[in-house]
DNA sequence: AGCACGCCGACT
DNA sequence: GTCGGCGTGCTC
């Protein structure tokens, strides 16, 4: 009886896919593995096993596996579960899954290289110039990739080519599998055996005697060598005895050195001291029992710890239990670059027991951290990541704390599969066993109501870590100011008042300007005109530094006009303000000090955010103007004013979370003034001086907050008393998109009635030439989730079926953020 | 998602 | 008349 594998493979398809393999490879494959399988035509795509079976597929002849690639399985069991969970409840294909859970270097797929047969002789006039061209590309080259020929000849099709090529016997096609997966590799050298010997040695010396260079060498290597049996590494043996490498190749060459490579980790902690356990004080300690008694019979705990309120601490004790019990840890974060100090924080602590899953880290550095995980080796106690961690292979994962779980990014947002990494985290708790912690000082509407519900434990915590006071809030009404004339630009008297008094009191200043997405845009005086991207409905926006106008959403960008481009009036001028607005009209205001801008913008680079971050802590900026990632988890020490430059930006955002969000936003932003003893002090610029939510920042009242906004959900069927789903349609052509979601949307009304919402243009309609619209299905509590999303898929397929709405995509984001 | 196969416009 | 564009359908 034959036997087949059934395989994931990181698709966006439906179906499972069938492959026959022989008795011993069925005997020798177990879930979980990668194999390397043809798909189409020409193409080899790596998949992960899922079944092993005997059910020969009766309509079509499953094709061969081309190749094993694993010993043992690089997916558990449990995390297959998991992802098929998550591609029923988010719905999407387990292949995107797949593609979003494993480090892409684990995903080899197949290149097409081309190579000249070997002893061919060719007649010039047999060939077209393309072909010639390719045979005289490759007698140099000898093998070519096909996007290599594609710049080559210049053209998209060049496998008419090639093939006429291989037909004539003059070249050969050949499937290239690629390990991506490199191990780091350091060079390091020894001493020649044949030196062991002390008599060797002494007349090694005396050869290398008119080579003073080479001995200080040799030399030094005994040094070092004496502390690292034998070996050491190039890189420092030159540092250490002042040579060249130059040098060290020579004795390389001459044999009296040994070279090895020796594989290395690139996640290594990288020494420094070990600090003892912070003592926690009374509140701390109670919230950690509380924690801990819930744990006993819960599975998820709330922390509502305010700012500066020592969360950390308690995360770092119960850490230490869970380790101790020789369980894994796992830390969600929601930006690893912003929170290089908490990272630093915990290594201090736990030193290599900690490993840190970056968005920033190259395939290989994933590649480590996953197989650590995977063979839950001592490195891989504790794991501090960003949201796509919460995929990796824990074999016996003990908590997961989730840190500022209001964050919006633990949402993937895209590609499929769309997932909120809070939500999963729960879910992957409930699966393996493991405790849940949620913290945050602004807990979500959604967390809140949970815990006030009895399905979370909430413990608060709302006391600042030494009693440090909370900032002063002071509210500044700048429609008022503006009556009066009592603004410089941006600045109200009040805001510069303060501003001057921490500079020189040598105190810094921090001050938020929500996004750069109202950057300045430029309009015309004469006529009202500003530019427009041609590809999405959006005013180009102004950037200084480079004189540019650029569209955020496409990059599309020109340089600065002079003139109007609809009625050519030189009379333009800049509308909206963003940073670098900021930062301008300040450096005008205080020409003694320094200016600092962190967005997007400044931030680009590896270490874009480091060095601007550990500039402001060094003192060497005094004001720091900055977006939305000045919020997260920052501690400055001589932080003394926080200023908000217009806090009505954020509220009046089309977002039925625009409240919510705002309050946390600017809650945490203040959070980052006076975290001494000195009390700090926090204005907030609005138009709307009246406005629930800044009065309720004001009075930090998270509670009346909760509770109004919660009324308001209510009373429009939001979350948490509805779920929702939103599709998204797009598409070139505009009537198709807008017809297409008609019938979208008429359909579903059929069976949900009031329950679907639009279809509506979101805020921004058309974006890279492609037309959006939106529906939004609400789901009752009391309605089935299961039924609703199948309800869902089937209208869907019906609507891809219809060939009026072809060329109409549809992206479905469930619980979207 | 890719990629091949198939049908219509701008060139030799 | 072909070359090359993109639109449709399939992939075990």
């Amino acid at each position: 009886m034959p036997f087949f594998i059934n395989v994931i493979l990181p698709l966006p398809l439906e179906n499972h896919f069938t492959y026959s393999v022989s008795k011993a490879e069925a005997e020798f494959l177990k879930p979980g593995m990668r194999v390397a399988v043809p798909f189409g035509k020409s193409k080899i795509y790596t998949g992960i096993v899922a079944e092993v079976h005997q059910n020969d597929p009766q309509i079509y002849e499953a094709k061969p596996v081309e190749q094993i690639l694993d010993e043992t399985p690089v997916v558990t069991e449990a995390q297959l579960k998991f992802w098929y969970w998550i591609a029923s409840y988010y719905m999407c294909t387990v292949g995107e899954v797949l593609r979003a859970a494993i480090p892409s270097a684990f995903l080899l797929e197949s290149e097409t290289i081309v190579q000249v047969l070997k002893g061919v002789s060719i007649n010039d006039e047999d060939l077209s110039d393309d072909e010639f061209l390719l045979f005289e590309a490759l007698q140099s080259q000898s093998s070519m990739k096909i996007n290599e020929i594609i710049q080559l000849l210049d053209k998209k099709t060049v496998l008419p080519v090639i093939n006429s090529l291989v037909e004539k016997k003059i070249i050969a096609v050949n499937q290239e599998i690629y390990e991506q997966y490199r191990p780091k590799v350091e060079r390091h050298v020894k001493l020649h055996d044949k030196y062991s010997e002390e008599a060797a040695m002494h007349q090694l010396l005396d050869e290398l005697s008119r080579a003073p260079k080479q001995r200080e060498v040799i030399f030094t290597l005994f040094g070092m060598a004496a502390k690292s049996n034998g070996a050491v590494k190039v890189s420092e043996l030159c540092k250490a005895s002042n040579a060249s490498s130059a040098v060290i190749k020579a004795l390389i060459n001459k044999q009296v050195l040994k070279e090895i490579e020796v594989e290395t980790s690139r996640i290594a902690f990288e020494g420094g001291e070990l600090s003892n356990m912070v003592k926690l004080n009374d509140h701390q300690q109670q919230a950690l029992e509380e924690i801990e008694k819930a744990f006993e019979t819960e599975d998820v705990c709330l922390l509502h710890g305010i700012t500066s309120s020592g969360k950390t601490e308690i995360y770092v004790e119960l850490i230490e239990k869970v380790i101790a019990s020789g369980k894994q840890v796992l830390y969600l974060l929601p930006e690893i670059a912003l929170t290089t100090q908490l990272i630093t924080r915990l290594q201090n602590y736990f030193g290599e027991k900690v490993l840190v899953f970056h968005s920033k880290y190259s395939v290989n550095e994933r590649v480590e951290v996953y197989q650590n995980v995977l063979r839950n080796t001592e490195k891989a106690r504790i794991v501090i990541g960003v949201r796509s961690s919460i995929f990796l292979p824990f074999h016996d994962l003990g908590l997961v704390i989730v840190d500022e779980e209001h964050e919006s990014t633990f949402k993937q947002y895209d590609p499929a599969p769309r997932y909120n990494a809070r939500d999963l985290a729960v879910v992957l708790g409930k699966m393996r066993d493991a405790k849940v912690l949620l913290g945050s000082a602004t807990p979500s509407l959604e967390s809140y109501f949970n815990a006030v519900h009895n399905k979370y434990t909430l413990v608060n915590l709302d006391r600042r870590y030494g009693n440090v006071l909370l900032p002063e809030i002071e509210i500044v009404d700048i429609k008022e100011k503006h009556r009066k004339k009592r603004m410089t630009g941006h600045f109200s008297d009040r805001l510069l008042e303060e501003i001057r008094e921490a500079l020189n009191e040598k105190e810094q200043v921090i001050l938020f300007q929500n996004r750069r997405g109202f950057s300045p845009i430029l309009e015309c005086n004469t006529c009202g005109h500003s530019p427009q991207c041609p590809n999405c409905d959006v005013s180009l926006t102004f950037h200084s530094h480079n004189n540019q106008l650029r569209c955020h959403y496409c990059g599309y960008h020109i340089a600065m006009q002079l003139k109007c481009m609809a009625c050519g009036s030189i009379e333009l001028s800049t509308k909206g303000f963003g940073t670098e607005k900021v930062e301008t009209e300040l450096k005008a205001l205080f020409p003694g000090h320094q200016i600092g801008r962190m967005d997007l913008d400044t931030t680009r680079g590896k270490h874009g955010y480091e060095k601007i971050i550990s500039a402001f802590e060094q003192g060497e900026i005094d004001v720091l103007i900055g977006t939305q990632m000045l919020t997260k988890g920052l501690d400055f020490r001589n932080v003394r004013l926080v200023g908000i430059m217009n806090a009505d930006t954020l509220l009046n955002f089309p977002d039925f979370r625009a409240h919510e969000r705002s309050f946390q936003l600017m809650l945490q932003v203040s959070g980052r003034a006076g975290r001494t003893q000195k009390r700090g002090r926090v204005l907030i610029q609005t138009y709307n001086p009246h406005h629930q939510i800044v009065q309720q920042v004001s009075t930090n009242n998270f509670l009346e907050m909760y509770r109004e906004q919660l009324e308001e959900r209510r009373n429009y069927k939001y979350p948490p008393f509805y779920r929702l789903i939103r599709i998204t349609l797009k598409g070139r052509d505009y009537t198709r998109v807008n017809e297409g979601a008609d019938w979208l949307a008429t359909s579903l009304k059929n069976s949900l009635h009031e329950n679907v919402l639009g279809p509506e243009f979101p805020p921004i309609a058309r974006i890279r030439n492609e037309y959006y619209k939106n529906i939004l299905i609400k789901i009752p509590q009391k309605q089935s989730l299961a039924k609703t999303k199948n309800l869902v898929s089937r209208v869907l397929q019906s609507f891809k079926a219809i060939g009026a709405y072809r060329g109409v995509k549809t992206v479905i984001n469930v619980d979207p953020y």
